[in-house]
Parts: C-alpha cells; structure tokens; sequence
RNA sequence: GUGGUUGUAGCUCAGCUGGUUAGAGCGCUAGAUUGUGGUUCUAGAGGUCGCCGGUUCGAAACCGGUCUUCCACCCCA
C-alpha cells in the first residue's frame, strides 16, 4: 500500500533554485561576519533538557520540542505521576534531550565548557537551524535558520556600534534598501518603570508598550490598567505615546522623563554614546531609530536592545534583533562575563528579498553546456570537450541517454542551459562541435579549443 | 495554547438549493517533424474529490472528528 507523502507543518523541502537563494543570503552574511572579525562555531542540534527549559520563559518552554527518551521509556514513571497526567511534572521524567530553540543560550553553555580554551573576548558566529514548535503563519516556521554574531567579555559599547554597522553592511550588500535599526535600552525601560512607581510591573509594562503600533494608545493603555498598573502611573508616561522627533530630540526627553532614576539615565547614556558614534560614522543605507516601545527578549537582555524592520512596503515582522545580556553565561555557573550580540532571520530575509525580486539573475545559474547524445561513439567524443570545458571551469554535462533530439532540446530548454552542441558522425570526421546558442537560435562549427575559449568569455 | 480559514488531475482552479458518466486551463506523453528547442495543430494518459465516521434512496457538496494550508491572538526570527 503506497503511502502517501507529507511533511511535518512548518518545515518545508528547498527546490535547487530556493537553495542558491538561500546560500547567497548566508553567503554575503558569513563574509561580512568573518571581515568584523567573527568566528563559525557550530553546536548540536540537540541539547540536554536541562540546558534549555527555562531560558525562555514559560512561553518558551512550551514551544521546546523535546526528544522522547529512548527503550521503554514510560516504565521508570511511577504510577502516581503517569495517573496525574500533568505535562509539565511528566515530561521531564520522560524526555532528557531537546531541540535547539534558538543559538543563544547554547552558545553560552558553549563559552562555559571551553572557558579555558577561549580567549576573551570571544566573537563568533553560528549559522544552523532552530526548532520551535509554534503555531505557523506568514514567515513563522517550525524549523527555521538563525544567523547570530555575538561577543562575550567585554562591556564595551564599542561593540554596540560595531553591530549596527554589520547590519548596515550586510543588508547593503544585499541590495535591501530602507531597512530601519532600532535600537532601546533595558535601563531605560526600567527606569521608567522605577520613575511611575511600577517597577514590579516591568515585564507587563513593557510588553504593553511594545504593542503600540499594533493596537494603539487606547489599546495599550486599557492593557496597561488590566494588567494592574495604576491611571496615575500611566498618566506619567504619556509623552511616550507620542514620542516623536530625532534621535536626539527622544534623548534629551528620555532625560528629562528619567531624571530622578539612576538606571534610567545610564541606559541614555548609553543610548547616546552608539548613537553619537553612529552618527559621526555614517551608515550606508540603513536608518538607525530610537524606538522606546521596543521590548523584545526581555527575560534576558540587560543593555541595548536591537530589532531591525523591514523596508516599509514589505509587510513582514523584524528580520533581525539582538542585544546585551550581562550575566547570560552565570545560569551556567560562569559570572560577569557580559555578552552582546545580533541574528538575521534568514527565512525572512529570504521573502523580503523574493518579494522585491533583489535576488541576482546569476544566483540559481547552472550548466552553461548541454552535449545532445547521439549514441555511444559520439557521446564518447562529446565527453572529452565536456572534460575539458570542466577543468577550465565551465559546468559542462552530456545528456545521458540517446534520446529523441526534441527531448534533448526541451530539456536543455527547461533548464535554461544557454548552449548545446551537436555531435554526429560528421564532426566527428571533421574533428569539431556544432555549437548551438539557445537564445539566438545561432550555431557554429568550432573545435574544442574555440569553444571552450567562447564558454570561458561568455561566463 | 485560543479563534477563524483552506483541501477536487502534476500545478492553478470550476463544479448551481445533495441527483446518476467529476470538468477547464496549463503541464505531461505520443504524432504532424528520421540532425534542431520555444510557436501551432491532433490524439492520449492521469482523480481513493485530504482522511475517518455519520445523515440520506443517493454525498465532492450537509453534519461530527482528525490532519493539512493560510490568517489573527499569544509569542516570536
């Protein structure tokens, strides 16, 4: 009984053409890594489970694919427990290993092992697939790329910086024009939290405010009063509903709204030094914006928090984000090693790309030269111009069976193999190759060293 | 995890308030064309109507469940 084929939801099977894509994506951004000065590291796909629950917030560890143990793994449950049938207190019982959900932590359980042999600060990067197991839409998979850079033990904000020029460099060459780099800080939504007396109430107040582009001052607001923080309170921060102006207009009024918090005015002045730099160094093409709403990541980020848009036209959520985390590597038993660091979402990326048609013509080129099989012996004779054409560089390839000649065109039609050439007993005799240009419709009779100078030119 | 949406030929989709033999375009195969592709013409192959169950004399169509697609929420790249 045939059965028939699927895969799982979220996942999804790359054509050639999706994979040159693909590879031309990672490509320009390992380039841009390794000139910053970034190492490849790479991890295993799966972790113990321990290393990974926890580290994302309950949230998180509910989208964890966990690895079922192996053997007969219900009879070391005891009885009680599998009689409760409570998730969250079986499956550790049940399952030791679980998929990566992103490259972050384990790149800290990374520096932690190979402390000794690590030389601070320490940059690398990592460019392999995560697994979460999330409700999938629009650019959201279950199985998906990060592409992370990140530098721990060093507090530098020089580092910051650095980052928003990878950015720019990265999405420059890539030909992704109007991207915008936001950037916030975790002080200084503290800060505002502290100076409204709802510091207790930090994460709900964040979360709050980042949603408002999505649901508006009203909607916020009404969040806000649900979630338990008071119309005083909200009152308070009422300039941050209108948070309007330059980079340092929104400076010198975080200033102002932080005065009396210590935290607050150091996230600002943090803030003010990346964007000073920045300003003085120039960007190619990207736009670099104070966004207080900006809360992403928050159960672990410290210092600056990044989160790239993309161009305005394109409706599609953050293509990047990163930021600071102090104390990242201290839940490993490693303490005061600060780590700051950025990832591109290549699967976005990859539509964006797709939807304003930036890819270049080149990437998913293939053979250049199609030899038509006549036979054996003038196959034989096609293979050794196909042989040299290929240690001068030029993918070359013979059609395997001697075929109808119009099945031979029509697949070196489909391919858009631009030449073809045809071989019989007459070039044989004459010792040449009759070379078809298949846009043209052009031949012309060549010997082996014509041609391949001709290919050489071409490509 | 919550709410909605989708599934018919390889692909994109028709298929009327349930009615007997499920269609189109594109693609595919063959021929017109024995060493010349794209265009044209002719013929042909190809479907457990996502899956399981129910209602009915009768289900692709109605109902329930399930899987899948896409969307919103949650969260996130």
């Amino acid at each position: 009984m045939a059965q028939k084929p699927g895969i799982p939801k979220g996942t999804r099977d790359f054509t050639p053409q999706e994979v040159a894509k693909r590879n031309y994506i990672i490509e320009t951004v390992k380039k841009h890594f390794a000139s910053f000065g970034f190492m490849p590291i790479e991890t295993p796909s799966f972790e113990n489970y321990d290393t990974l629950m926890g580290k994302y917030g309950e949230e998180g560890d509910r989208l964890i694919f966990k690895i079922l143990n192996s053997g007969d793994f219900l009879s070391k449950v005891n009885d009680e427990l599998y009689a409760k049938k409570e998730a969250t207190s079986l499956t550790p019982k049940i399952s030791e290993k679980a998929l990566r959900y992103d490259l972050t932590v384990p790149f800290a359980r990374y520096v932690v092992m190979h402390q000794n042999e690590i030389e601070l600060p320490f940059k690398r990067y990592q460019i392999q697939p995560v697994w979460r197991a999330d409700r999938p839409q629009k650019g959201r998979f279950r199985e998906f790329f990060q592409c992370d850079a990140d530098v721990v033990g060093s507090n530098s904000l020089w580092q910051e910086v650095e980052f928003v020029q990878l950015y720019d460099a990265v999405f420059n060459d890539l030909g992704l024009n109007g991207v915008t780099i936001k950037m916030n800080n975790r002080k200084i939504l503290s800060g505002i939290a502290e100076v409204i007396g709802a510091k207790d109430k930090l994460i709900d107040f964040t979360v709050a405010l980042d949603k408002l582009d999505k649901i508006g001052e009203d909607g916020v607001k009404k969040e806000m009063l649900e979630k338990g923080i008071s119309e005083v309170a909200i009152e308070k921060v009422q300039p941050l509903f209108s948070f309007e102006g330059t980079n340092v207009e929104k400076l010198n009024s975080l200033d102002e709204l932080l005065s009396t918090s210590e935290e607050g005015k150091k996230g600002v002045e943090e803030l003010r030094f990346i964007i000073d730099a920045i300003h003085t160094l120039g960007l190619q093409q990207a736009a670099l914006e104070i966004d207080v709403t900006l809360a992403r990541g928050l159960n672990y980020y410290t210092g600056a928090i990044f989160e790239v848009a993309a161009p305005a036209e394109v409706p599609m959520g953050s293509i990047g984000g990163g930021g600071r985390y102090d104390d990242l590597t201290g839940i490993f038993g490693l303490k005061n090693v600060s780590g700051v660091g950025i990832s591109f979402g290549l699967d976005r990326i990859y539509l964006v790309l797709e939807d304003l048609d930036l890819f270049p013509k080149t990437v998913s080129e293939t053979t250049k030269i199609l030899f038509l099989n006549f036979g054996d012996k003038e196959a034989m004779y096609c293979m050794q111009a196909v042989k040299k054409l290929r240690e001068n560089g030029i993918k070359a390839e013979l059609y395997p069976d001697s075929a109808k000649m119009k099945k031979q065109m029509n697949y070196a039609n489909k391919r858009e193999i631009p030449f073809v050439v045809l071989a019989g007993t007459k070039e044989m005799e004459e010792g040449i190759y009759t070379l078809k240009n298949m846009q043209t419709g052009d031949q012309e009779e060549v010997d082996a060293n014509a041609m391949t100078e001709k290919l050489t030119k071409y490509i």
